[in-house]
DNA sequence: CCACCGCATGCAAGCGTTTACATTAGTGGG
DNA sequence: CCCACTAATGTAAACGCTTGCATGCGGTGG
């Protein structure tokens, strides 16, 4: 029997003010919103999500979209979005959509995410998506929009959906000039390897900003300062052995799409026996809790308040703010710490 | 307009056919079964879950409760669940749970989770619960309990419920003979602090047996051995300078109850000069992937794959194989690494 | 004093499925 | 050739809420 039946009866009030009631929103008088509450109470009384979802079209559910699992970036990510949401009543539903690698082998890779398209996000599960460092093509794009629901993108710019992202260009360009700052020239960057991800953009942009700095500076630039790693410690670890190892080079600074790639560079460069700032200063970018045990400086992006930004997008675009679709920049900061020192002149 | 009217007015038959057909459950013959599924495709048809949980009770959905968004090791098990669980068809609902601290003035926490068991948990939007380390009071269990959905636990042992974990007692065991056998006598562990979670067994239990198996061998303990941290890199760094520092006492091996904290101990072993095996042997409990990278011996307890196992109970439960509440014992390995050595002869 | 208005509430029609039960057709044994 | 039985399908009643519309009521301005 319909639940909401025993609160009506307890309440002594029909199953649809005790609706209106619990809801909080029309108008139902103090008094019987009183007593329909310690009805609810009293019978410890919880409306059932599926007759509410089929009823009114709305789940209070919103679907995140994750990359990866497994790095600290985006469980940070998580973390600050998934407080937002549960403290405004929603609940968050996960998805894994590693990125496509466009290998041809792949077909488990690919029937996953084809699934998860086609059949995971349109069950109408979700009010919302809210979509980290997603990369579409045509049809996935076309899913989502008959989905009708507000689609909200950390990372972008998805285009066709609001979305929040980093100025990549521009921080890589921060974390160069402030390497550049310091007096150094020979300045090494690890980054992402291209082949790796299809369509995955972040590498290649703040390459560019690397490189544009660079020239600004009137420095030029060496292909074989350029290495690339896959954003783990372990990566970052083998990009900065090659570098500081490497005959025909000799960076006295590198720049690290990451932190973790960062910290494996510091921990390099001690195996190394280098001095870190003394004979090489190391720069990533992130904000990783790690990153003040390490002594790293850093370009913070401060992801978890990015979760919450983004979850507070996804709200107001439920609210029905309707916000145009447009991309916003997200702040970062420079956080110096020891890692980077000025170049010891030889 | 029910939408798997659509559908059914296509293909040519009723809605409750389709309804079957599309289930894959009941009897269809193959030749109806087809033109539904092409009927289906054709529409792009997906039911609605709402409508579907309303009308059969079942959500496809499992929530997954972690006590911390930001640890390697939950977030590996959530990968393993959620992985099995999307592949069996199920959506994850990731709820967050830190642990009760006791402390009276954290109101905020002490509400987050009391309206994460009182509404949350209660709309009946999950088949089944699945929850990491999870520690109840009565009352929290009593709400659980009226759920009556199939609830699993992952390090228990929670009575009245189904769980896997691990056997703490034998895994310290494990790692401490590890380091008797290399013939170490001088053994520190660094654990978690008992006063900073309430009732979190799991440091009390490791260092049981850390001290039980150093009975058996004949050693004794020492208090002064024995340091607090909270399963960070960051924290095992600390405890581990103060172990090496300490006038009073001389180890010559650290059992870390983590191996994060292991790898904190490594960090500091080498910040204080010591070499890491040569003058102090370190081992660690999880299975990090960093512990390869840092050469540390652990003991692996494969926590994706116990995310995996535990999803598989889910789903066994789910299907009505009525497993019985028991607690069944996880798997573990000690893997040896370059972070141990036997005891130089002085 | 009346017509009108707005608020609080009730009534009942959905929302889009699933599934128990009824129905029909086909099958093999007696 | 009939019957009992099974397999495939249809019929229609839930499932537990939300919400548009109707109703009743006290107050307000003319």
């Amino acid at each position: 029997m319909a639940k909401i039946q025993r609160v009506a009866e307890l309440a002594g009030v029909s199953t649809a003010t005790v609706s209106r009631a619990l809801a909080g929103k029309t108008s139902v008088s103090p008094a019987t919103k009183a007593k329909v509450e310690a009805a609810a109470k009293e019978l410890g009384y919880v409306v059932s999500s599926a007759a509410s979802s089929l009823a009114s079209g709305r789940t209070r559910n919103v679907g995140v979209v994750l990359p990866y699992l497994d790095s600290w970036f985006f469980m940070a990510v998580l973390k600050g979005a998934q407080r937002l949401l549960a403290d405004a009543g929603y609940d968050v539903t996960l998805y894994h959509l590693p990125p496509a690698n466009g290998l041809e082998e792949d077909i488990e890779g690919a029937q996953r995410r084809a699934r998860l398209f086609d059949e995971f996000l349109r069950r109408q599960r979700c009010d919302a998506i809210l979509a980290v460092n997603l990369e579409l093509d045509d049809a996935e794009r076309a899913t989502l929009g008959d989905l009708r629901r507000p689609l909200v993108g950390l990372g972008g710019p998805l285009p066709g959906l609001h979305t929040l992202s980093l100025d990549d260009t521009a921080v890589a360009r921060c974390a160069t000039q402030h390497l550049l700052d310091l007096g150094h020239r020979h300045i090494a960057h690890i980054t992402g390897d291209p082949d790796f991800e299809r369509d995955f953009q972040m590498p290649a942009t703040r390459r560019a900003g690397y490189e544009a700095s660079l020239a600004d500076a009137g420095v030029e630039s060496d292909p074989l300062l350029v290495r690339h790693a896959n954003f783990t410690i372990e990566g970052g670890y083998a990009a900065t052995k090659e570098l500081l190892t490497d005959p025909r080079i000799h960076p006295t600074a590198i720049f690290a799409a990451s932190d973790e790639m960062a910290i494996g560079a510091i921990l390099a460069a001690r195996d190394l026996g280098r001095d870190v700032a003394g004979d090489v200063s190391i720069i990533g970018v992130d904000g990783h809790d790690l990153a003040e045990f390490f002594g790293l400086t850093t370009i913070d992006q401060f992801p978890e308040r990015q979760g919450q930004q983004v979850a507070q997008l996804v709200l107001d675009e439920l609210a029905g703010d309707g916000v145009e679709a447009v991309d916003e920049a997200l702040p970062y900061q420079l956080v110096a710490r020891r890692s980077t020192a000025p170049l010891r002149q030889p």
